[in-house]
DNA sequence: CTTGCATATGTTACCGATAACACACAATAT
DNA sequence: ATATTGTGTGTTATCGGTAACATATGCAAG
């Protein structure tokens, strides 16, 4: 691995020479340029950016904490944040947190050692621990999915309130009354968002939600089957399963065919996230979706926007909407 | 951002003596530790990686090229990246390249730039070209899930011929004979073995592979969906379609149905590489499974593995068996 | 003929850390 | 009493770049 000053020291010039080469800054002779050149392809010579970035203060990578890359939902939209990144020339790290506050903490710390010059985090819990030394550290950062309540940071979101209201009116529209909610951990914002949208659609009904329908838990295969399991042994028995993303709807797909109940003839199942159409033949499931890949494509250029401009700015908020999209997986409410 | 002659400034001592309480090394007074370790916690001090990474020609972090993170198989196997690296200290960057060489290249010279320790490559061609920079400068690499062939080189990946062998074996079995194979390109490693476990499974059924019937595509939705339409056009229609990966028999699925076909009582359809079970309620294909989760776990052990060990080693192929799993999406010959 | 500016290149210091070496002092060995 | 060893701390140089400043030459303007 060649440096500057073996460049250099072949060309027969001072590195600083070199660097003006490189950088094409300041007057360069045409010949010491061409001598250079030559110098720099004989040698295969890569600049070291470990050097630059040392100087400059300044890495060109962003990194993104989320909970789990296997969840389609922040799959594609991490495929958003990397797209955007790498048109603007940054280089993206990726974390899983699986929700544990510990791995973030740890992730972020060895993040802030390595000066990357922003931050995409998917909080793992809803208090400000986390980011503490993001703030002392003057980190810059933007909430992705979730945030944290009481505090004014730039953030990029689905809108859980409207999308989960509107998700609840169908159900209510079909003339479901008896709906399980299974939610993810009563922590999450968007847990708490989307059981408050539920709520309030049941207000405008004229019902009032009851809360031993409301079930938290885990966002995973596991925690939905759980709640399911639990949910659809209730006596009388939820004629509609509400579940707060894919994964814990599919698990509710799942208790139900196991116990032998038809999707939508005995049972109606609808949920927050769509599946890409690349992995379903037949689109079935009811879904308020997410705009995921816009989300993170958004999220990435607020980052990038902030690490540009200098000067302190209000903090932003964007927030997207999610398109109610009814399939073959609700229906009217068995007789 | 405050730095280690900061803390040594505060605490009364030299840069070196902070840099020995960091790194518990060298000898340290009780009373003088107390005291750097109190400067630290006030100042918030935080090491700067990339200043150790400069002198140590080190910066604990890989990076992984894959050419699109939304495909299932290779999130899975991102995650297994991800694992495996974080758990002994390692960052990673993921990069997609979309099948172009030339966003490989980009990508390439930018991670060298950025001097990671190692590279996962999903390489886009067959060719030597874009690992080229890679020897000359020296830069560890594990190839995923593709190869470049003729070379002899740290690669991980799944059993392709023995997969599609299997995967054929059982169509014949079923009495298929006129079989569709949509591939993905022809300069793809995976397809090229794929269809050589096809003509191997034909040969030894003492048949020939028709190659009039295999089709080559991109590895996308859109691929397939071209490929289905015309391998089902064709006369004699075929009695089962052999996709080479899950995107490709997602558009077959979805051709077949607007066409009118039943699968499987008008048509067969099988497939390489299995959708994770979060994502379908009902397992329908019938599918040779490749472990990704594992392959990347693999592959960033074998790096990391040359990381640490000095010396020069033989090249290592692993290769994991791949799973046939029977399911509904195939069944006999029509009558 | 001197001044001033554009052109071309080199020198020094620095970004933030640490290895290697130097030095000072105490306790122990001879 | 002196040499040796262990302990504790500081100084210098270095990793690979670049900003800021310094130097040198040629040519046009006054």
């Amino acid at each position: 691995m060649s440096t500057i000053a073996d460049v250099a020291r072949r060309a027969g010039v001072s590195k600083m020479t070199v660097s003006r080469v490189i950088n094409d800054s300041g007057y360069i002779s045409q010949e010491t340029r061409e001598r250079v050149e030559q110098a720099i392809s004989e040698l295969g010579y890569i600049p070291n950016a470990l050097a630059r970035s040392l100087r400059f203060k300044q890495t060109r990578t962003i990194a993104l904490i989320l909970t789990d890359i296997t969840n389609p939902f922040f799959t594609t939209l991490a495929r958003g944040v990397e797209d955007v990144a790498s048109e603007q020339g940054f280089s993206v790290i990726f974390c899983n947190t699986d929700e544990s506050e510990k791995e973030e903490a740890e992730y972020i710390n060895v993040l802030l050692q390595k000066q990357v010059d922003g931050l995409l985090l998917v909080p793992t819990s809803s208090t400000e621990d986390a980011i503490a030394p993001l703030r002392e550290q003057g980190l810059p950062f933007v909430l992705l999915d979730r945030y944290v309540p009481g505090t004014r940071l730039d953030s990029v979101r689905g809108d859980s309130i409207h999308g989960a209201y509107a998700l609840m009116q169908h159900l209510l529209d079909l003339g479901h009354r008896r709906i399980a909610v299974l939610s993810g951990p009563a922590e999450v914002t968007t847990s708490v968002d989307r059981v408050e949208g539920v709520r309030r659609a049941a207000h405008d009904a004229g019902l009032e939600l009851d809360l031993s329908q409301v079930y938290y838990g885990p966002f995973s295969l596991e925690g939905g089957y759980a709640m399911a399991t639990q949910a659809l042994a209730a006596e009388p028995r939820p004629t509609a399963i509400y579940a707060m993303n894919n994964f814990i709807a599919m698990s509710a797909l799942r208790v139900a065919r196991e116990i032998g109940l038809r999707v939508p003839e005995d049972l109606s199942v609808v949920t927050f996230d769509d599946l890409p159409a690349a992995f379903v033949a037949e689109p079935f499931l009811t879904v308020a979706e997410q705009p995921a890949y816009e989300m993170g494509q958004q999220a990435t250029a607020l980052l990038l926007d902030r690490l540009s401009s200098k000067g302190p700015t209000e903090p932003m908020e964007i927030i997207l909407p999610t398109r109610l999209i009814v399939r073959k997986s609700s229906g009217p409410v068995p007789a």
